[in-house]
DNA sequence: GCCCGACATGTCAACAGTGGAATGTAGGCT
DNA sequence: AGCCTACATTCCACTGTTGACATGTCGGGC
């Protein structure tokens, strides 16, 4: 259950509405944690009535602005430094690796070429936002470099695997 | 919905009653999909009753052991081939970054430090998973040692971002 | 003065996944 | 003969997530 952290991690920093939130999510969290509209409302409802936030403010067209509590405060902290067991990471990718015997070389050759396609163009995605984020020394600006750099080593490295894993299935075909 | 092309694909190398695909789970692919007993009885259930799978022989303790149709088959080789859009990957650990300004700088560096010494350990792990299993030649086996080292490789990659982001942050501060 | 687009909140149905519990049978060991 | 373990299935309640839909209001430009 992290949206909540997620919703709590945001509003440390400023109040917000519902309506800021969802815009904060799909701008600097979209990546990492998106969230839909039905997800985020329901969720403030919650964590206001379980004490973590406050309606600090209401405004015109019903706007309400959230602002964390101290209590939230101290379950953000919380889940920040608790040790989390490794959770399992399900990957289709992976998956589909596991039964790529059920295809033809040629296919699954072209399977593995293609999600190297695939990491090398999100890779350069990445490397537009990179250029195109102006990054001040505010700490979202900071964190959100580290969580780029992130992405990036990981879409080397996963062109990198496809690539190799197409040299193996090479041989083991020989 | 890839749990059903799971378990499509483990019943197209041979036939298993539920009780079987559950070890194979826990087995082969405990570390890219895993299933629990409610899912993979539903499952089975609805495949069957979608012509995917059909009962192919029952026997004591009320077993029913379920082959693959030519119509899963099929829906196998689609899923397999499919080009699907890049899944939007949720990652706790880059949520936790995001909000690392919420902690002291100490803290920050512990937890990021705590990330490297996570993904050691689970590389560790998966070295030792390499020595254990006897690879055969099996078409399960090649693509185990093709999903395995994507693991090994992507461990690696955890830990030495970790360490750059220490430093990183290390920097910021001055 | 009016209309559009941005602002703003909310409900609902459906599905995937988790975890636990209930139930029962066959085979092997003593 | 009795018992334990492995085999085997089914049901249920709950959480998280998605997507679609419904509803309404404020402010600025024409």
């Amino acid at each position: 259950m992290s949206l909540r952290h997620a919703m709590l991690g945001l509003l440390a920093d400023r109040p917000a509405s519902g309506y800021d939130l969802m815009k904060r999510f799909e701008t600097s969290l979209s990546n990492v944690w998106p969230a839909t509209q039905s997800q985020v409302y329901g969720e403030l409802g919650k964590l206001t009535k379980a004490g973590l936030l406050e309606v600090a403010a209401e405004g015109p067209r019903g706007r309400k602005e959230y602002a964390i509590t101290d209590e939230g405060r101290a379950e953000l902290r919380r889940w920040l430094t608790e040790a989390k067991p490794d959770p399992v990471r399900r990957s289709e990718v992976l998956l589909r690796v596991f039964f790529l015997n059920h295809l033809t070389p040629v296919e699954a050759t072209a399977y593995l070429m293609g999600e190297a396609e695939r990491a090398a163009g999100q890779h350069r995605v990445l490397e537009e936002v990179e250029r195109n984020v102006d990054w001040g020394d505010d700490p979202l600006s900071v964190n959100g470099r580290l969580a780029l750099e992130y992405g990036l080593r990981f879409m080397a490295m996963r062109e990198e695997w496809a690539r190799w894993a197409v040299e193996e299935l090479g041989k083991t075909r020989k």
